[in-house]
DNA sequence: TTGAAAGCGCTAACAA
DNA sequence: TTGTTAGCGCTTTCAA
C-alpha cells in the first residue's frame, strides 16, 4: 500500500543493480545510454521519488537550510526570506523556517532541532549571537550578531545603515529643514544605532543641532504619542528622520491630530521602503535596502563556506538608496 | 573533527547499550533512574543531538511538513504561515516553506522535492489541485483547490467569503448607500467569487441594483484607474465593496484625484483586515478573517489525518467579521 | 559498463 | 532492566 517502492524495486524492474540506478540518478557516469533510458523509464512509470532521507543519512548532510527569523510577518523579513528560499531552491536546498518571536528560549529550541536534522547551514536574521555552532555553517544577515566586532569569527551580510541615516537626514537638509529630529524605537538594535549615527554625521556636517526622540516601541501609537508630546512641549521641528516606515506613519498621524501638515510644515523620512511607503498618503520618502542582493550574497556565502569548509570571517555591507516621495516634497 | 558523536559514543561513555540510550531519549521506559541520569549527563556533556535523519529513515517519515504558498511576502499568507509554523513546532514538526510565485512548474518541482523528503504532510495555500498525492496527507487552506466540489476527496479549511461579502455590503446599505458597486480583480479566484456572491445577495435582499467593476490586477494602480474611468463615465456611486484592502486603497487614491471624498461622498470596505487597514488614512473598514483559527484547524486536521491514516474529505468554513472604521463612518 | 556489499545512525523485536 | 542485532534506502568502494 504505502511507499514501498525504492531503488531496489526500480533496479529489479529495470533488470539492473541498485548501484546502477543510483548512478543514473546522480549522473555519476559508468552506465550505458540504453541502461539509462531503461532505468529512467521505469522510474517515470512507477512515479519514483528517490528517498532523500536515506541519501542524507549516507552522505551525512541534509541539503536543508534553517532560517531563523523573529517574525515572518514583518514585511522586511518576509522579503528576505522569500528571496533566500527562492535562491536556495534553485540550488536544490530546502528552507526550514523558524520563527522565534524574539524569544531566546524558542530560538534555542529551534537551533537544537536544526542541529538534530543535521542541516547543511543556518541563516540568522535574528541578531542573536551563537558561539557554540561549530559544526554547521552559519551566516548572519540583516542584523549583525550581538557583541559583534570586526575580528569576530563569523560571516555577516548587512546593508549600510549609517549611510541610510545620512542620506535621509541630508535630504531634509537639502530641502531646507533646520530643526531635524530623529525618531527611533526603544528596542535600540544595532541597525537603528547606525542609522542614528548617520543622521548625526549629516547634521554635524551642516552645523545643525542633533536631537533624538525615543518611542516606547516600534508602533504607530508609540510614535504618535511621542511626537505629540514633543510638539506640544513647544519644540521646534521641521524635519523628522524615522528609523522605520511604521514610525513615520505614526508620527504623521500624531502631527495630523495637531493640525501640523506633512510635508508643508514638517518633512519626514521613513526606512525600509516597505509597501506602506508607496501606498500611504502622502507617499513616504524612505531608505531602500537591497533585499535581493542581501539574500543573494547571503546564500552564495553560505554555499561557498559549506563547500570549502572554510570558516573565515567576513562582513559585507551593501549600499542603500533613498526613494524620495511626497513627504519630503 | 566533525560530528562523529552518535548514539554509540554516548552509549560507550555511559557504559550502556545504544538501545538503552534510545529508550531514554524517546522515553520508552525499561530503564532505571540511575541509568537515565547517567545517559542524560553524558549527552549533555557531549552536546549530543540525536540524528533525526537516521530516526526518520528508520521510522519511515520525517516529521517535516511542507507548506506551499504563492508568495510569503503577501501579508495574509505570511500570517497564516507564521501561525502554522508555530503550532507545528509545538508538535515537534518542522516547516519547510515553498514559494511558488503562482507558477505551476515551480509548484510541481517543490512537490517532487517534498515527496523525496518523505514529508509527513503538505499544506496547500496555493489553490492548485493535486490528484496524484495519495501517499501523503494533504490539507488545503485559505484557497480551495481547483475543480472543488463537496464530494471531492480532500480536506479544506477556508473562511466564509460569502458571508464576508455580505457583511461588507450590508454595512454600506445600513449607512444609507444606494449605488453600491463591487470592485474585484481580474484574477477571479474562488474566494473573490464568493465575496461577490455575498455582495449580490445583500443587495438583492434590499432591492438594490448590482454592479461589478473588474480591475486588471490586484494593484493600487489598476484599482485607481478603474474607479476613475467608472466615475468619469458619469456612473453614480456612493458605496464600494472591494475584495482586497489593496484595491480599496487604490480606489481611494483614484477617487481622491477626482476630488471625491471618502467617506463623505463614497463609503468603502476592504477585505483581509491587513495592517494597512488600521494604518491608512482614513482607516479602512475591512472584513477580518480568523487567521489563527484557520491555522489551528489546518494543523489539527493534518495531524489527525496523519495519525488515523484516514483520508476522508471534509470542509471547514470559519466565520469572519467586519471591522468597521473610518471609511464607512 | 556493471554488481555486491558495507555502512550511515537509529529503532524495535527478540533474547537474556 | 538491559543488550544484540536486523534493517530502513541510499552511496560508494572494490571487484569483475
Amino acid at each position: 500500500m504505502k511507499d514501498k517502492i525504492n531503488m531496489k524495486t526500480i533496479a529489479g524492474r529495470a533488470g539492473v543493480s541498485v548501484a546502477t540506478v543510483s548512478r543514473v540518478i546522480n549522473q555519476n557516469g559508468r552506465f550505458s545510454a540504453e541502461t539509462e533510458a531503461r532505468v529512467r523509464h521505469v522510474m517515470e512509470e512507477m512515479n519514483y521519488h528517490p528517498n532523500t532521507i536515506a541519501k542524507s543519512l549516507r552522505e551525512q548532510h541534509s541539503r536543508i537550510i534553517g532560517v531563523i527569523v523573529p517574525d515572518i510577518t514583518n514585511a522586511h523579513f518576509a522579503g528576505l526570506v522569500l528571496e533566500i528560499e527562492k535562491i536556495l531552491f534553485e540550488h536544490a536546498y530546502s528552507t526550514v523556517i523558524c520563527n522565534t518571536n524574539e524569544s531566546d528560549a524558542l530560538e534555542k529550541k529551534h537551533i537544537d532541532a536544526l542541529l538534530s536534522q543535521r542541516v547543511s547551514g543556518i541563516i540568522f536574521i535574528s541578531g542573536k549571537r551563537h558561539y557554540s555552532l561549530h559544526d554547521v555553517t552559519v551566516v548572519y544577515v540583516d542584523r549583525r550578531p550581538d557583541n559583534y566586532d570586526t575580528d569576530s569569527d563569523c560571516v555577516v551580510v548587512e546593508s549600510d545603515n549609517e549611510s541610510g541615516g545620512y542620506l535621509a537626514a541630508e535630504c531634509l537638509i537639502r530641502k531646507g529643514c533646520k530643526d531635524i529630529t530623529m525618531l527611533y524605537a526603544r528596542t535600540m538594535d544595532h541597525n537603528q544605532k547606525m542609522r542614528l549615527t548617520g543622521y548625526q554625521k549629516a547634521l554635524a556636517a551642516h552645523d545643525l543641532a542633533v536631537r533624538a526622540l525615543e518611542a516606547d516601541s516600534v508602533s504607530v501609537e508609540a510614535a504618535a504619542a511621542k511626537i505629540k508630546a514633543y510638539s506640544r512641549a513647544g519644540n521646534r521641528l521641521d524635519g523628522l528622520v524615522c528609523t522605520t516606515d511604521l514610525l513615520a506613519i505614526g508620527a504623521m498621524i500624531g502631527l495630523r491630530e495637531l493640525g501640523i501638515g506633512v510635508p508643508e510644515d514638517v518633512k519626514i523620512t521613513g526606512y525600509d521602503d516597505s509597501a506602506l511607503a508607496t501606498l500611504y498618503h502622502p507617499t513616504i520618502t524612505s531608505v531602500h535596502q537591497p533585499v535581493r542582493d542581501m539574500a543573494r550574497k547571503t546564500v552564495s556565502l553560505l554555499l561557498d563556506h559549506m563547500d570549502g569548509r572554510q570558516k573565515e570571517s567576513a562582513r559585507y555591507v551593501l549600499p542603500v538608496y533613498l526613494a524620495e516621495r511626497e513627504t519630503t516634497t
